[in-house]
DNA sequence: CTATGACCTGACGTCAGCGTCAGGTTCAAA
DNA sequence: TTTGAACCTGACGCTGACGTCAGGTCATAG
């Protein structure tokens, strides 16, 4: 696969696949002629960078993880468990923050739904 | 209240107080000589916009909830009723994916730990 | 073989939410 | 009245994840 259709198959710019492949994220072949070639889990693997950056993860968090996911016996050191575990954490705290605010803005949603209802009468 | 206190008591900056209020998301009278000075409810106003962001909203956001949630009966419109419904999917939608990731991190953690203390026999 | 669309490498631009520095003013205690 | 901490207004700096433009190369349909 050329970068464009991985990018277009993701939904992704070509600009970020880029990226990723410069912070050391997603891995590619080249043509003789410097063009780069993807396996078909490219995708995958780029579906998932996309959810870990909209998580919060930088590039360098997911950097120490993804040898982890890639390679879980090969690379799994007490480090890299314990940055599992700090990101556990910190995305836990982060949910129920979502959910909290959820719930306040559900409230007003409430009031403000009834607010116009009655308006109508 | 001047700022400095309400910066300490919120647990942010004075320059993020100052910002806000570049935002139009916080008000302040002022002194004779121009300090701004600021009623006690400030301090937890901070605290939800802190909250409102780390939640992921932007300014402008904000700006377009904060009128509803102030005088829910003055400015609640068919349209901010609508940015609100917007903001909650969003929400929703954002949680159930950090819940994900943070189940597949879960996986992955599983299998590092017992890799570790597999290791340690 | 050629044309043209996709790709390449720099390298600078953007946007948000502040940090930080400069240079000057205000306020409250002593 | 003085002094020094806290405040003021610009205005530029920073970080991350890309967007975008320039100038050139590659690949493949016709």
């Amino acid at each position: 696969m050329k970068i464009g259709e991985v990018a277009a198959s993701a939904g992704v710019s070509v600009r970020a696949l880029r990226y990723y492949e410069e912070q050391g994220l997603l891995h590619s072949e080249r043509t003789r002629g410097g063009q780069r070639v993807y396996e078909a889990g490219a995708v995958g693997r780029v579906r998932l960078l996309q959810q870990l950056y909209s998580a919060g993860l930088t590039s360098s968090k997911i950097t120490e993880l993804l040898p982890c996911v890639d390679a879980p016996s090969e690379h799994t050191t007490a480090a890299s468990v314990a940055v599992m575990r700090e990101e556990y954490a910190r995305l836990s705290a982060q949910i129920d923050e979502l959910i909290a605010v959820r719930a306040q803005l559900g409230h007003i949603l409430e009031a403000a739904s009834a607010y116009l209802d009655q308006d109508k009468r």
